[in-house]
Formats: C-alpha cells, structure tokens, sequence
DNA sequence: AGAACCGCGGTCAATATATGACCGCTGGTC
DNA sequence: GACCAGCGGTCATATATTGACCGCGGTTCT
C-alpha cells in the first residue's frame, strides 16, 4: 500500500514486460537475429529503458534460460512427490519433457548445444553452473524413478542406472531434434507424444520384471 | 502496442487510481475532512503528484462527481430500451435511485442541495451546467415512463406529468433523505427498498386506468 | 584486398515524471 | 489579537525514460 511498495511493484512489472517480450521473440528468431530495439518496442519501452533493467541482451537471454530451466526442472520434480508406479512416473516425465521442449525451442537447442559441450554463446560463469547444476539435478530424477522402481520390484534389480538413464534422455532428446529437424509444427505435438509413448512403452517393458515372470 | 499509447494509458491508469481512492474517502469522509495527502497515500502517489493529474482537490471531486451521475443517468436510462410496463419501469427506477443513493451518499447530498439551489461550494461553471443538464434529462425520464404508461392505457390519460413527476421523485428523495438522517445503515438497505416499493405500488394504484374499470 | 557502408549493442545528454519540504492562508484557541 | 495547527497548493530536487548518437564487427562493392 506504500509509496515505496508501488514503485517495486511497478520495477518488478517491467522486468517481467520485457522478459515476456523478449521470450517470444528469442523463441521465435533465435538469440541473434532478435534486436535489442525489437525487444523494447514489443515491451512498449524504449531501447535505452531496457538498460535500466537489464544489463544487457546477454543478461536478458540469461534470465529467461533461468527461468525456463526452473520451471522445467520444477514440473519434472513434482512427479515424484506422489509417484503411482515407476512406469507411470516416467511416461508423464517422457510427455512433460517433449512438451516443454517443443513449446521452448531454444531453450532446447541450448541445452542440447550445452550437452555436447558446444555452446554458441558465452553466458556468464554462474548461469552457466545454474544450467549445468539443475540440468543434472534434472536428469537425476531419472536415475530416482528406476531406483523407485526397483524398490517396489517392478524393474529387475540389476539394472545399470546410468546407462538406461542415458538410453532413455538420448531417445527423447532424439526424437524431439528429429521432429524439430524435420520441420514437424506444434500443432502436431500429439504425433511427437504418441512416437515417444509407444516406444518408451517398449522400453518398459524390456526392464520390467514382469517379463523375467513369464 | 506504441510506446506513446503506453504512456497515455499509464497516465489513464493514475488518474483513475486516484479518482478510486479519492471516491472512497469522499463518501465515507465528506468533501473538507479528506485531505489531499489521504488521497495521495491511498493512490499510492505523493501529495504533488497528484497535482500532476488534477489541478486540485476540487477538481477531482467534480470528476468524481461527473462520472457518478453519468453513471447513474446511463443505469436509469437503460430502463427505457425494453420496458415491460410503465408501472414495471416506475417500480425498477425506484429501486435503482434508492440503491445508488444509499452507496453514494455524498452524491445524493450534493444532488439535493443543488435542488435547493443550496450548494455548499463552489464547482466550476461547466460542471454546475452538466449536473443540472443530466439530472433534468434524468428526472425526465419519469415523465417519459408517465407518457409511456398513457399511450399504452396503463395509465389515466388526464395525468399531470409534472405535477406527478415531482411527487414521485420528491417520495423518492424524501425516503432516502428520511432514512440516512436517522443514521439507517447500508445493510438494511432492504427495509428502505421494501417502504419505498409499498408506496410506489400504492401511488401507482393511484393513477392507473385499472381503478376507473371497476 | 581494402574502402565504403550498414546494422546492431550499448551510452548519455535531454526530457518527462514524481517527490516532499515548504509557503501562505484560514479557522480555532487561549 | 497573538499564536498555532493543519491544510491546499507550489517548486526545487530527484528519479525514470527517451532516442540521437558512437564505435565496432561484418558485408558488399570496386
């Protein structure tokens, strides 16, 4: 209600303009080929005022990975606050992971880019620890549904975390380059989801121990 | 989507934030005892800038006043578009003047001492001539239901229509101005609606044809 | 190759907006 | 009638915003 109160409030609502701004347009030109200028105008600002809120356009871009990337990290987190059975966790984990990344294609370039330890931009030092950390953090939950899953005897015991861990964040990120690649839209995001369902069912049903039942 | 349009509309935005928080002091305060720096507090601004958006304490009063009656002319005019019956009309209008009144009574003690050609201050010329015009086209529109009423046979041919005008709207004045100087709250706002529907039905009664026909 | 040019990220003097200490007046008190 | 308190309104100061401008890296022209 106080004076002092607006004016936060009303910093904290530009910030949050411009980094919406920003975000649909990174989204849909890539880091580069998106002005500054472009930017302030989508944000109804002018160039100089995006300097009062932001260092830069690095700062910017860096600020939305932040984002992005906790926000990913979040919704994924959540599945295993109340997991049904391990199979279960990881299809929704599998859909969670292909929506995301098609609706935050940059996003996903960078990460792919930042995997294979061939960044195309120098983020600041300790973006890029917040990336590297909560991406590992991310893909760890991974390796915690199989030992779930494990506990609850549904996978054979004597799988190799790491290696099924891999397997599966490779097929996923594979499937989605390949459709990103191929120029698939996301209003064919259900085709994307079905591909990756089915073959991730595939993949359950190799480690499963029901098959070791029969 | 202009940079322009977005310093107009934030200019809009603290100009009714302002008129909002004003409004609520004047009606629980009266005009003298609602200091400018309350306004300014409560619209979240300072003491001087709020004479950025008005030329003073006066003047916001005026627009407050202006907004409230169009207001309520725009709410009592709406009766007229698809009116069932005259009496229906006579009926709703009522209930819309006693409900308006009663959440703004300042309004209503403005209104009433214009009526005595009593005001208590000084607004400006052009301000006095449009509440005079609206409420004259507001009070108007009981004579059109009256004439409604005779062309549909509802009513007796030989009424008076100003003469009837005035009683009703004198009834209506003469209610509210009774309830709020004997301190009624607005949570019994319904024993004045219920009083006020008795005798409108009892006054309709009065001068309809249905009485003649027996 | 190198001259000439362009477009962009970033800067900064100029402008617009917001603040609150201050002034003069008024109405009340002793 | 001298004093005071409290208010509406002002204005020098502080803060926020703007867009013309600068320099640099990349691209085109000769």
């Amino acid at each position: 209600m106080g004076l002092e109160e607006r004016r936060k409030r009303e910093r904290e609502n530009r910030k949050t303009a411009i980094l919406r701004a920003a975000r649909r347009l990174f989204f849909e030109k890539g880091f580069k080929s998106v002005t500054v200028e472009s930017i302030a105008r989508k944000a109804e600002l002018s160039k100089g005022s995006i300097y009062l809120y932001y260092k830069g356009k690095e700062e910017i871009y860096a600020h939305i990975l932040l984002n992005d990337i906790d926000k990913f990290h979040d919704r994924i987190s959540d599945l295993l606050i109340n997991p049904i059975s391990a199979s279960e966790v990881l299809i929704r984990l599998s859909s969670i992971y292909v929506d995301f990344f098609l609706n935050d294609r940059e996003l996903f370039r960078i990460l792919v880019r930042f995997m294979l330890h061939t960044p195309d931009m120098n983020l600041p030092e300790d973006l890029n620890n917040h990336i590297i950390k909560t991406t590992n953090k991310t893909i760890s939950v991974i390796e915690q549904v199989f030992i779930y899953g494990i506990e609850k005897g549904e996978f054979q015991a004597t799988l190799n975390l790491r290696l099924n861990r891999n397997a599966i964040w490779g097929m996923l990120n594979g499937i989605i380059s390949l459709h990103l690649f191929t120029g698939i839209e996301k209003n064919r995001a259900d085709i994307i989801q079905n591909t990756v369902k089915a073959g991730l069912e595939i993949y359950i049903r190799g480690i499963s121990t029901a098959l070791q039942a029969r």
